[in-house]
DNA sequence: TAAAATAGTTTAGAGTATTAACCATTAATC
DNA sequence: GATTAATGGTTAATACTCTAAACTATTTTA
């Protein structure tokens, strides 16, 4: 087996490996999410991930439809009921008034915020039995995948 | 700043980092094999999920809820297209009649071999600019996660 | 044997997505 | 400068997937 060879078969492998482990480590993430956002706070998965997004600066239902890979039609709904329950503003672009500026309210920041913190504790006892280098394992992998992500 | 403080903050940034990588990441596969399974062959990223689910051994309506953290009735709909579709049979089990077992056609399993082969290669190309260490890094991290997981 | 538990399905309704058609505004082109 | 094209967003109709609740069938338990 040439370098060749053995370097596609160890991506392979991680290929392999992402399988069996990323799913099933979303699906539960996922689930605390949908338990803490729905019981303790009355919003859904998915309307705690457009606040998320709006968080980062997505600041725009076209924004947001890209980064999520929906339409903007769906994006538009979702952030209606946002906009009803309080959680966001829109503002018109005075400088261009085709853009409708979201932003969170205060009390769309404070309830965000409030969920990341419920997430965090958790993950963090998730994560806790892991050793330093452990998480420093963890840590860089993670810079990796960004880096993945951000070179396309 | 004592031992116990930096590594909860280094398992803090570890979160923190987390939220900034994954979701994007996790988005991106999904909106990938969305074009895949459904343009070229005809399935939705939840259908491609369940067959996944069932090559790995969770055979039943049950089981698959429990994994999935959906309700039975759900799967239930979701398998019954399948079987539509002549991807998936249902067999009742003789031992007791109120099992179900759900296996894969010989055209499910090809239909979801060409799926995986297509993304395979995908995330191959995706990952191929890593050098080896990192590719090694990641699946070291990626143990580290199925370890956790399985802890609980 | 009667009651409880388990496996699965059906039905009615909610939530979130899509596409297509639309309005308003801005940019490009003749 | 007027017309056309492109962009940002919404609305309406519809599809898909989920849930809860009620149901059937079967097995376990008390």
């Amino acid at each position: 087996m040439n370098a060749l060879d053995s370097s596609a078969e160890a991506l392979r492998q991680a290929v392999e490996v992402f399988w069996d482990v990323f799913p099933p480590l979303w699906q539960r993430i996922r689930a605390h999410i949908h338990q803490t956002a729905r019981e303790r706070f009355g919003v859904s998965v998915e309307q705690f991930h457009i606040l998320r997004h709006i968080r980062r600066g997505q600041g725009s239902v076209s924004e947001l439809a890209r980064v999520k890979n929906i339409s903007r039609a769906a994006v538009s709904q979702a952030v209606d009921a946002l906009v009803a329950r309080g959680l966001v503003s829109r503002a018109t672009d005075p400088r261009d008034r085709r853009h409708i500026h979201l932003a969170l309210t205060e009390s769309g920041q404070a309830l965000l915020e409030a969920i990341f913190d419920e997430t965090r504790q958790w993950m963090m006892r998730l994560l806790a039995p892991l050793a330093a280098e452990e998480v420093a394992t963890l840590t860089q992998a993670m810079a990796l995948l960004r880096k993945v992500e951000e070179q396309q």
